[in-house]
DNA sequence: TACGCTATTGACTTATTTAGTCAACGTGAT
DNA sequence: ATCACGTTGACTAAATAAGTCAATAGCGTA
């Protein structure tokens, strides 16, 4: 099942080292599998050209690692931590906010990585892998929207749109934190300002429950 | 003030292939300057390479003019037409998402293209212009928030925040409407089904209505 | 100090892509 | 037939691409 080659001595070397590595290229390959330059990324990663391909012998196959690494990150530390039985929708969504913050400030380009990797048509030796994460990721959602309590919502309010409105309006918010923030400079930042951030989509949060629930 | 090579022969062409090759180029420069590919513009515009540079000259002055039509176009067809003594703000939302949307049928990557260049910070030779724009729509944001009547808002919402929940909701709902269509499509699509788009769009006003006024 | 072993380097190669050029071509008017 | 003009795409030189490899750095052991 595992070939040799498994980036065993990736995953030997100091997290720290890893990390830079898996971000840099992470957020090289949001443009695209093609577009994405190795040399930007060691630049990046601050290692050298060698060491790169040393570890992972060809740029697709660092592509590929970096997918399932994604995906087994954002499988443990996202979509098994939800707790699909709350009655609260914004309880549910205040959750994973949590646990999407705690994975960006480690993987800062992760969700972003993830979903333009699934966009990108072109990348199909990769789909059963994605495709499989998709499903996954869509059955957890579903699991969460069907098990909350639709009654809390206001009669003339269509929940769904409420839910729709809350995930659109988070993901701006964050698109607004980060916007303006050097790439890489958007894992110190939200390290520094994560409290206040929390205090400020709770905010968000509160208005949402006092206008859309009864 | 004028340099002769005005882009008056590009100018003089028929609108459907000026429109071709500057959709092409917005397109292809969303991922910025330097990754942009003259061949791929031409490829997608369907013109010959050195038609292209036979217009424009340069790759950097394509950028340029790309940049200054654009800013043209949404200057005159968005910030000018906003009528900015309205009461309702989100009458004032409703009016400015259908003079986009009319813009953006037309030039489908014209609002994605001008915050794209704004955020590359690399693009400085075309400041002066940007910032002056940006400056332009920053007032006219302002001043309509500013003229709306905010005690038409439950007393318990922060207007301000409650604009931008607004604003983020009509972006995302846009992105889920564009992300899964292949680029090129988007135009047509957006012709085809743009009494619905409205539809839908209207609810959900009509929800933020009721939600956040008294 | 000397040795060996592994991690790491960056100059290098070969192939591709790049922006930009230019001689040639098609077309319609006179 | 000839001119004028919009248009073409093969071409060039320079840059960039992925991937290689001989050489070095670092470090524990003897």
């Amino acid at each position: 099942m595992h070939n040799e080659d498994d980036f065993q001595k990736f995953l030997a070397l100091e997290t720290e080292k890893q990390s830079r590595i898996i971000n840099a290229a992470m957020k090289e390959f949001l443009g695209g599998f093609k577009k994405a330059s190795t040399d930007v990324i060691v630049r990046e990663a601050g290692i050298s050209k060698g060491l790169l391909f040393h570890y992972f012998g060809t740029k697709e196959k660092l592509f590929d690692f970096l997918i399932d690494y994604a995906i087994g990150i954002v499988a443990a530390e996202f979509l098994e931590q939800i707790d699909v039985r709350r009655k609260d929708i914004f309880d549910s969504i205040w959750q994973m906010s949590l646990l999407k913050q705690d994975i960006s400030r480690r993987f800062p380009a992760i969700f972003e990585f993830l979903s333009c990797v699934y966009l990108d048509a072109k990348v199909c030796p990769a789909k059963d892998h994605l495709k499989k994460f998709t499903e996954l990721r869509n059955e957890k959602l579903a699991e969460v929207y069907e098990h909350c309590d639709k009654s809390l919502f206001r009669d003339d309010v269509d929940p769904q749109k409420a839910i729709n409105i809350v995930q659109w309006t988070l993901q701006g918010w964050t698109d607004s934190k980060t916007a303006f923030l050097s790439p890489e400079n958007v894992g110190t930042e939200m390290k520094e300002n994560y409290a206040s951030y929390l205090e400020e989509m709770r905010e968000y949060l509160d208005i949402f429950r006092k206008c859309f629930y009864k």
